[in-house]
DNA sequence: GTTTAAATTGAAATCCATTTTCAATTAGAC
DNA sequence: GTCTAATTGAAAATGGATTTCAATTTAAAC
């Protein structure tokens, strides 16, 4: 989805939700597309700070939640103990590859893990609403 | 593992890290294999004041951190906030289904999933050292 | 058994990301 | 422009994890 259409998406958002569109959401919206995914709530306070000092802290972590909370982003956790946002507008879904040395984060998706997953949950009478699936190892730039 | 070898496991990976064993940490222990698994700190902390009004939070936290360590439990995060320890001398390895509507954790292990995992890294040039599946979705019992 | 050095304990304090509070400001309907 | 409700952001509160430190306990040496 294009940011033009996100942007859009957000404020009918904010409109069928009777809330209101402002300037910093506007602003933390612009940031959130510009950089790139799995981000903290710190990263992107800090990012957007150096643009406008004004920004509270506070403000940043709400919008967050506002986007989580209508589809745009994806919050995540991946155990370094703060919560992490990605924008959900670009494939329909994927999980990640983690390195435990330097830390980057990797994107993939597979079908046959997805199919699989289905069928495990159906053996144990789950219907399956989401799914986390992460993989932790060495990175090829850190295994040399 | 039956429970006497895992106290003997305890014991010597405490004399080997010149850490002593004491009359806490074997409570501890005793009452962390009793209980059912995925609990918190805060779970087994109060289950012990039951019979041990004396004995301290930091002393149970600190205590589930050396079972990770010896490979006794495996610290789990299933992003409520809290962190959650799960005895690793039963299976080999086991995923999980976890209900959104009360909470219910199943465990499931899938060879066949294991090794796409595996398949899906090595595309993308990594070595696996760990992962996590969480499948999250309505168990039998609440989808009636 | 006694001594002794080092590890452990637990209450309280600290940390740190998240979340809430509240007075001042702003959006947008009228 | 007026008015009401939502929003903002600095500061405070929250809550689980972790650390501090004086008192206690362990276990090795004697």
């Amino acid at each position: 989805m294009s940011k033009a259409k996100t942007r859009i998406q957000f404020k009918d958002f904010l409109r069928t939700q009777g809330l209101k569109s402002t300037h910093q959401r506007e602003l933390i919206l612009d940031e959130f597309l510009r950089a790139g995914s799995h981000l903290s709530t710190e990263d992107l306070y800090l990012r957007l700070r150096k643009g406008n000092p004004r920004i509270g802290y506070a403000t940043v972590h709400r919008t967050l939640k506002l986007f989580a909370e209508c589809g745009i982003a994806e919050q995540r956790y991946f155990g370094d103990g703060q919560a992490r946002y990605e924008a959900s507008d670009r494939d329909e879904h994927h999980d990640h590859l983690i390195c435990v040395v330097c830390g980057k984060i990797v994107e993939f998706e597979d079908p046959r893990i997805e199919e699989l997953q289905v069928e495990v949950a159906g053996v144990h009478g789950f219907s399956i609403e989401r799914h986390r699936l992460e993989l932790y190892g060495c990175c090829p730039d850190c295994s040399t």
